[in-house]
RNA sequence: GCGCCCGUAGCUCAGCGGAUCAGAGCAUCUGACUACGGAUCAGAAGGCCAGGGGUUCGAAUCCCUUCGGGCGCGCCA
């Protein structure tokens, strides 16, 4: 999709026969919008062609200039150093855009880039052998995001929840459930017990070794079905899986699939052979290896010396059953950046297997979370869980209300929603793949380009909407009406927003989305605070109720797509 | 050791197919009208864009190199 007023510029560029070489969709390319709207609010840089014409760019801005006639959706073509600047007409371009907008609503944006393509995406796939810390949360958020981003713009996605439900961690919880665990012991509270058993176990296996041999061995077992090893397996996965879906439901996130590694089990066999029969695969030093040599990577590993299956046979194993099952054309993991090169591997593998869109399988990867004091580290318990952070992001959320706004009715849920959205909005501040460094007050605030920025912003102009006690439906904006240069810029910004929806979904990144809010937010704050909108002449009240109204839909439609949610009071 | 990522204001981060690119937010300091929600707004202060080379008329942005930090490199996931 082309903003059409670059499209419109590029043709009329292109008819001046100025640059003979132009054509229409590198000119659109090259043109921009500059920063500082004083310059213009479009702009084409002559630079480029000045080696070709051999002219200097100054001149060739003006010899466009010249030789262009401008239609009606600009006002004014200016020359400034070797820039030819346009400026929109601005009655007509607030007109336009803000007529169209109210009365498609959130569907101005709904731009279909997908065709229905199937996307499948996997995020959040916590390992669950020990309980939902804060490093999960990106993956879950940002997986989530991406999920509501692409559906909106007509993606048919399909989100699973890839659990890490097996593998030798398992085998390490139960050594260590039977050295130094009881049943009684886990009743109580099975999340912490199980947990302290996870950290004894790789404090006690620094000095004893063999303790992870033993676990090996135990999950050898289990993949050779031992009945009572699959009992208490069960049982430690149910407790962690239904600890966890209280946090997915305080997140208000889903899948479509909440489908285990351990579902991928009676498929681990086929994949080996097809390794093996297909020659890709051979034995190394004991083990089932794919020699990467050739694509400078390190080999995988897909079966231990043991016979037993690895993260690497799994996710293979389901690859390929994804693939025949939901026929997707495109296949998103998104996982941390640390696992990249195993994701090549991966993916390199499914090509050797002589499937071609291995090369469409794609890594969303992100940066980590740090503590001051370095990595986080679950296996020595040094973990921040999720849900004291939601607790105290609640309370935290509660007694703002209570200073700010005590009178407001279910302020429990009012504080929960501003609490997560506070979460969640500081996951999508920075560019994905920046390491994060955790930080409560960081997380926990709610003023500045916040979360709860964004939901005051909404529920201000809701708020106007209440007052102005007249039904939208009903609106006659004249939106001719609205000439300060306040409303201008906010137009300009909710115009943007197609476009800023559009680099996100192509590019995975969930920050563009958050980063065009706060942009709209912040020309509506300035808006607001240097205009009246209820107490002015009617026909200019209207408008900008209008004005307000489209804001507001953006806002609205904008934080759910982040997984955020919007209160209407707070 | 090799590979990948990161290094921009005191802090957290944008900007990186070169020009219109020195920008936000937080923290600090000043201000804000009966006008509708001050979780807001306006302003001040704060940067040799880690250092050094190069390419270019022009580099935070591209190339090389050094330094700092993170991650990864076979029986974990």
């Amino acid at each position: 999709m082309s903003d059409r007023y670059k499209i419109i510029l590029a043709e009329e560029i292109i008819k001046t026969n100025c640059i003979p070489s132009l054509i229409p969709e590198h000119c659109i390319e090259l043109l921009e919008m500059p920063n500082d709207s004083n310059l213009g609010d479009y702009a084409l840089p002559c630079f480029n062609f000045s080696k070709t014409l051999k002219k200097n760019p100054q001149k060739i801005a003006e010899d466009l200039m010249n030789r262009m006639t401008l239609s009606s959706e600009f006002s004014e073509i200016k020359v400034i150093g070797g820039y030819l600047n346009f400026f929109l007409n601005k009655k007509l371009f607030i007109k336009d855009t803000l007529t169209e907008l109210l009365e498609k609503r959130e569907n101005y944006y709904k731009l279909n880039i997908g065709n229905n393509e199937t996307i499948l995406l996997e995020y959040s796939s916590p390992n669950i052998a020990k309980p939902f810390s804060v490093s999960h949360l990106r993956s879950t958020n940002i997986g989530n995001a991406l999920y509501k981003i692409l559906t909106f713009l007509g993606y048919h996605v399909i989100g699973i929840n890839h659990v890490g439900d097996w593998g030798t961690q398992f085998g390490k919880l139960i050594v260590a459930y039977k050295r130094w665990g009881s049943a009684d012991f886990l009743k109580k509270d099975p999340i912490k017990n199980l947990f302290n058993l996870y950290v004894q176990f790789h404090k006690e296996a620094e000095t004893n070794p063999s303790l992870v041999d033993e676990a090996r061995e135990v999950f050898k077992k289990m993949e050779e079905k031992d009945a009572a090893l699959i009992d208490l397996w069960k049982w430690f996965t149910t407790v962690y899986l239904n600890d966890f879906k209280r946090i997915y439901d305080a997140l208000d996130v889903k899948f479509d699939h909440i489908t285990g590694e351990s579902f991928y089990n009676n498929h681990v066999a086929s994949i080996i052979e097809l390794l093996e029969s297909k020659n890709i695969a051979k034995i190394n030093e004991g083990a089932l290896i794919v020699d990467l040599a050739a694509f400078d990577m390190p080999p995988l590993l897909v079966k231990k010396s043991d016979a037993s299956s690895l993260y690497a046979t799994r996710d293979l194993a389901a690859l390929l059953y994804r693939k025949k099952e939901y026929k997707f054309s495109k296949i998103l993991y998104v996982v941390g950046s640390e696992q990249k090169l195993y994701f090549k591997q991966l993916f390199k593998t499914i090509e050797l297997l002589g499937f071609e869109w291995g090369k469409s399988c794609t890594h969303i990867d992100f940066g980590l979370f740090h503590f001051k004091d370095g990595k986080m580290a679950s296996r020595t318990g040094n973990i921040v869980e999720l849900e004291k952070v939601i607790t105290k992001a609640n309370e935290l959320a509660l007694q703002t209300i209570n200073e700010k706004n005590p009178d407001l009715e279910d302020k429990e849920i009012v504080a929960e929603k501003v609490a997560i959205g506070a979460i969640k909005f500081s996951d999508f501040s920075s560019k994905r793949i920046k390491d994060v460094l955790f930080d409560w007050n960081e997380m926990l605030r709610f003023d500045g380009e916040t979360g709860p920025y964004l939901q005051y912003t909404n529920v201000r102009i809701l708020s106007l909407l209440r007052k102005y006690e007249k039904d939208i439906e009903d609106l006659d904006c004249e939106f001719s009406k609205l000439e300060t240069i306040d409303e201008f810029l906010l137009v300009k910004e909710l115009y943007n927003f197609r476009t800023i929806l559009v680099k996100a979904a192509s590019e995975y990144e969930p920050y563009y989305i958050a980063k065009g809010l706060i942009d709209i937010a912040k020309r509506y704050n300035k808006f607001y605070t240097s205009h009246q909108i209820l107490k002015v002449k009617k026909s200019i009240a209207e408008a900008r109720i209008g004005l307000s109204y489209c804001t507001h839909i953006i806002l609205n439609l904008g934080l759910s797509l982040l997984g955020i949610q919007a209160p209407s009071q707070m």
